[in-house]
DNA sequence: TATTATGGTTTAGGACTACTAAATAATCAA
DNA sequence: TTGATTATTTAGTAGTCCTAAACCATAATA
């Protein structure tokens, strides 16, 4: 018995809800498939350049993708082939670490992603016509869920250092290197990088 | 901007919702995936025996199995083939209309189909830790969501028979071929078919 | 200094997921 | 019967994932 069983999910709530995440999901996967292929990206190429228009600088790298795809190394570097191949990105070894390659958008990759960021407009668009409560109810709902599921390894969750436990606002003013400071990789942070998404993301207690 | 820019997403409920359904979404893919790689099965050959296990059985052809994919017909085929080989699924032409081929679980089919019910249990013991208000709240936005999905053609919605406005119960109580009646193909339903999904299925009014 | 991890990336090979386009075969309508 | 439609299959291609093995740079140890 499982909510897969039709029975089993008109009689209980969390049967219900499971099911309808699982339709949501399979929308999901196919709104990035049909922008794809207009496009004439893949669904994981998609998300490799939202990816990396919005990561911190240090975390666009093959292994940096690899972890947000929850792919293997392997698939990520085949993904940053295809959007290599396509001029999208440019691979750059990194100087200090001459193992390490990171990726950069091209123009034509950060004007890509520009035109990508619309691909889950139809579910904000469904999520926008709730009522406020049930706007409240659900984030609060859905956050609680990732969480677990963050806890589970399931999903990577990245956020920009506002509201991190580790973030510390003007720290420095009159630092060239940037006036705010990261208290967990210990450097100071420019203002622009303050609003990228970064892996090291811990949400303040409250 | 989108709610892949961090920094929108920290202004709108809509876009904080919607980045943690796609993360949701993610982390239901990669259930698939890990719970596959223990069964030996790919993430559509699971779906695609959970489906065959619950579907009415007129729909459980390789049409079918592509609609409920949303997937081509090739794409269907090349499923049902993989299950085959594993023989978990047998082909059988339909004898009424034999340009059909139905796809009937085998007995091994139907026993791994059983085991693999418990794929999404995270998400659901998830759901049923939050308070039953926010779990009532949960239920109508997502499906309020899925119905627009639906409408847009990103998802198939299927249901059992009870709560569909074409079920007439104990249309024929005495007729051998079923006491229940379906309005929509217009034909007797034995008791136990009510239980199954349906794509036909149309909610009641309220 | 040489040796040995360790870490990041790439390559090669395989199973599977998608697609399109074209072939086949059965059924239905004229 | 002819022709159109429907259900499925096949072939070919691109892409997604994996594992295993190799490569090279850096770091740790002896």
């Amino acid at each position: 018995m499982s909510p897969f069983d039709p029975r089993r999910r008109n009689e209980t709530l969390a049967g219900a809800i499971t099911i309808a995440f699982y339709r949501i999901s399979q929308a999901i996967g196919h709104l990035l498939r049909i922008r794809g292929e207009t496009a004439q990206l893949s669904p994981a190429q998609i998300q490799a350049l939202l990816f990396l228009q919005y990561a911190r600088p240090g975390v666009c790298t093959i292994g940096g993708l690899a972890e947000r795809l929850a792919a293997t190394y392997a698939t990520a570097s085949g993904v940053a082939d295809a959007l290599e191949d396509k001029g999208l990105v440019k691979r750059k070894p990194l100087p200090e670490d001459r193992r390490i390659i990171t990726l950069a958008l091209t123009a034509k990759g950060r004007r890509e992603a520009a035109e990508l960021e619309d691909v889950l407009d139809e579910i904000e668009a469904a999520i926008g016509a709730l009522p406020q409560a049930d706007q409240r109810a659900l984030l609060r709902a859905t956050q609680a869920i990732v969480r677990k599921l963050q806890q589970a390894g399931h999903v990577k969750v990245y956020e920009m250092c506002w509201g991190c436990q580790f973030f510390r606002r003007d720290a420095h003013p009159d630092d060239p290197r940037g006036p705010h400071h990261c208290a967990f990789v210990d450097a100071p942070l420019p203002e622009p990088n303050t609003y990228l998404e970064c892996p090291d993301f811990v949400p303040t207690k409250n």
